[in-house]
This record gives C-alpha cells, structure tokens and sequence, in this order.
DNA sequence: CAAGATCAAATTGTATGCAATCTGAATTTC
DNA sequence: GAAATTCAGATTGCATACAATTTGATCTTG
C-alpha cells in the first residue's frame, strides 16, 4: 500500500522497555485525571502493581520528571505536578510560540490519508462529549489533547512533537487544577475549524485559528481558584 | 534584605545532587567537544571518575539520553550521540521556530543590567575568538552557545529556555559533526548584531535577526561529509 | 586461509540490602 | 490542654550482587 515513503519505521527511545512503560501507563493516567495532581508515587507501590523492582520504577519516575509532570523532592519522594499559576502561564506561552507553527508545517505535509484520519478522530471525540460517565468524561480530555498531538506529528519534526508532548500532558494537568466550565466543549468546535484550515492548505488560516483556539482554552483558567489545592505543594514551591 | 517579594529561591529540578552534577559534567565535556559523538560512556569507568555507584551514573546517563546528547542501546550501552543529517535539519527548524520568539520576548524585558551582561559576554567572546590553541577553542565554542541561552534566560519562559538548552547542546554536536569552516568566526558580527536590536527594545527586528543567524550556522554545515563518522552509528539509526 | 563455532571477559539490566531521612503518632513537659 | 519531644515505622538514596547479554578472541573445520 505505502510506497517507499515508509520512512517512519516507528518512534521509540528505547532505553529500556519496562520502565518505558511504566512511564506511559502513568503519564496517560496522570494526563486521564486518574492521578490528581500532588498524589504521591511511592516507588514500592507503584513496583507491586507492576511487579518490578524499585530500580526500574525509579527510571520511570525520574522520565516523567523530566517532562514535568512529576515532581522529586529529595529523601521525600515523587509527586504528581501541581503547576503553579506561573508554571501554567508559562505553558500556555510556549505552546502559543510552537503550536502556530506546527499547524503551518502541517498544513503543507498533510495527505489525503492524515485528513481521513482527522475526521474519524473529530467524530470520535464529538461522540465523547455527548457520552455521559466518568470515563467518557476522560477518554474525552484525552482524545482531546491527541488531536493536538496527531498535528504535531503531521508537521514532521520529532524534536517539536516531543516538546508538544510534554506540553499537551502539562496542560492537561493545568486545566484539571484551574479548569473552570466544561472547557473541552467549546473547543470542540474550533478543532473542526482547525481541520477546515489544514483541508484548504491553508497554513496562515491554520495558525491563526490554532493560536485563537489556544487563547481560549487559557482564557477557561482561573489561577485564583486554586482548586481542592493541598496547599502543601503550594507552599514548597 | 528582600522583601517578601522572596518568591524565586532559585531554579534547579534537584533530582538528586551527585547524578545531576555527572550530567553537567558529561553535558559540558560534550558541548565543549572533548566528547567526541559516539563515544562510549561505560557505568563503571564514569563512575570511578566521579567516585560514585553506577547508580548513580545511570541517572545521569538517562536525563543525557532524555535531552539527545546520549544515545542508550539496550544491554549496549550508552555513546555520546552521532546525530543524523535528518535529526540535525530537525534541530535547526526547531530553533528557527522557538529561537525568534525568543529573542522578540528578551527585546521587551531587557533591563539595562542585562544589556550591560551582554557586552561583556560579547566581548569575552570576542577575545577567545582571537586566541589561539584548543582549549581557547573550546572555549569560544562555549561562549557562543552561552549567547543564545543567555537571551532564553532574559525572555524569562523557564520552559522555553530548558527547550533552548537542549537544542543548543545538540547543535554543537552537529556543528562537531557537519561543520565546515572555522564557522563561529562568521557568527561573531551577528551576536552583536542581536544585540543591537535588542538594546533599541526592537523584537521584530531582533526576531528576524536571530533568524538570519540561524540559517547562516545551518548554512555553514555539509551534511554529506560526514567527518571522521564511526559508520556503526550511522547505520544503528 | 577464510568462514564459522566456541567461549571467557566485559558490560549492562535488575533486584535487593543497608544506611540515612522523613513522617506521624504517642509521650512528655509546661 | 497545648506545645514540644521522642521514637518507631515507612520510604528514599545508594551501593552492590547476580543474571543476562554482548563482544572480541581463540579455536575449529572445510
């Protein structure tokens, strides 16, 4: 079927394979709202439920570090992140410097077989929203930040769909702390209009549309209401 | 003395303190060249240097991986990265997306402190530029990278810097690897040039300034000599 | 003598043990 | 009774031991 454009035999770091995955169980979790932000890791725990040692957890623990979506207090262990306002500002920045530019990238590289793909993700998450549940509620957050990943990946630059990665997984925990209405759903529609753009090929349209887009979702926050904060984290950092 | 203004205690991720001073080590040694790409870094060996575990190695080895500057194979090891020409073309579009915006946000929060930091890093680099030997070399090479997170400093996005520290330490690797001619020497001008901008408080043009400079570094390389190249590198990825 | 098989040394992946540190509750003190 | 103190349990930081894997050399074998 695909011709020798298969350049994309797979992306993966491989530094190990377990605690890779136990990095990405947690992640999803964390980025699912299974993990409220300031929940403490406990290494043997985490350990039995996926029946390793301490020392592959600790690799897990110290990759999701990295990204900022757990925090390592020494000699007292790992956190969930709980982003500071400022932490959240910041986030929302740099996705207003990088995302523009994705969808421009994007818009240029975008086959007939990625615009398919696009459409069946738009109906499955409309189809999320109408659901009702809890775990609608997340397959919901979750495909809603896929879809700024799956542009990301179109734009063809590895580098840039990591730090959208960590991005996307830091917003998810920013909105879950600051979130106000049921924010999702009016983004919703702008998705949509996202996806009108990159059909057109047209790349300024595509990211003017995605920084609006960006502003909204920012614009949902209030960084005064600090949620059901255990203040404790709010105090150490 | 401070207020209670006191709300910056200082930056540092404190994963732990010994494996993060491996990492700083190790990440210098690399930008500095004295790591030459594909090198092997075996646990043991760095671990006697630094007397400490392998442990404790092995947490540094992993973050190095997780920025780009190692590469861990499974049950192989881990070797100072060999950056492909595709990763490097990566590289520089990232940098000519995130670099820009940079320079347009320190343009508006420039303080006079800064611009007085500025022309004594200029100046330092300068005099490098005119020594002679290796270690002077490297040090330039330092220096000039030190430029533009100095500027990722003063745009104040803690995120976006961290973004720029890893692409910085990866360009040196690929300037090590495709450069031609003695090319930070051309880029000297231009660092003066930037601040030029960025003293008169004007981003646009400082913003397109850093991009011309950009893709005069990028214009220096040749990506199909591929210097001394270990093939073995070039062949795994 | 080239190509393949065999094997020991080196190196990594993982589990585990021990010391250092933190936490929270019982106990003392005022 | 409130505040400070003490201390045991829990948890992390680090070193180390052992198994699995790779590597390169030596030894066949045609």
């Amino acid at each position: 079927m695909k011709p020798e454009t298969d350049t994309f035999p797979m992306r993966d770091d491989t530094p190990d394979d377990r605690s890779q995955l136990i990095r990405e169980a947690l992640h999803n979790a964390i980025v699912e709202r299974r993990l409220a932000p300031g929940t403490k890791l406990v290494e043997t725990e985490v350990g039995e439920l996926f029946d390793v040692s301490r020392t592959v957890v600790r690799a897990a623990l110290q990759m999701l570090a990295f990204e900022g979506l757990v925090k390592i207090e020494r000699n007292r262990g790992a956190f969930v992140a709980y982003p500071t306002p400022e932490e959240a500002r910041q986030i929302f920045e740099s996705r207003r410097v990088i995302e523009p530019e994705i969808a421009q990238r994007a818009a240029e590289r975008m086959t007939n077989a990625d615009v398919k793909a696009f459409q069946a993700h738009l109906k499955e998450e409309e189809r999320l929203l109408v659901e009702r549940g809890p775990s609608a509620r997340r397959a919901a957050i979750k495909a809603s930040g896929d879809y700024h990943l799956m542009l990301a990946a179109v734009a063809g630059n590895q580098i840039l769909e990591r730090f959208m990665r960590e991005l996307i997984a830091r917003s998810s925990l920013v909105i879950a702390l600051y979130g106000q209405s049921g924010a999702s759903s009016c983004a919703r529609s702008e998705h949509a209009d996202i996806l009108d753009a990159l059909i057109a090929r047209d790349g300024k349209k595509a990211a003017s549309t995605i920084l609006h887009h960006i502003d909204h979702i920012e614009a949902d926050l209030d960084y005064k209401a600090a949620s059901n904060a255990p203040l404790r984290q709010a105090l150490r950092l």
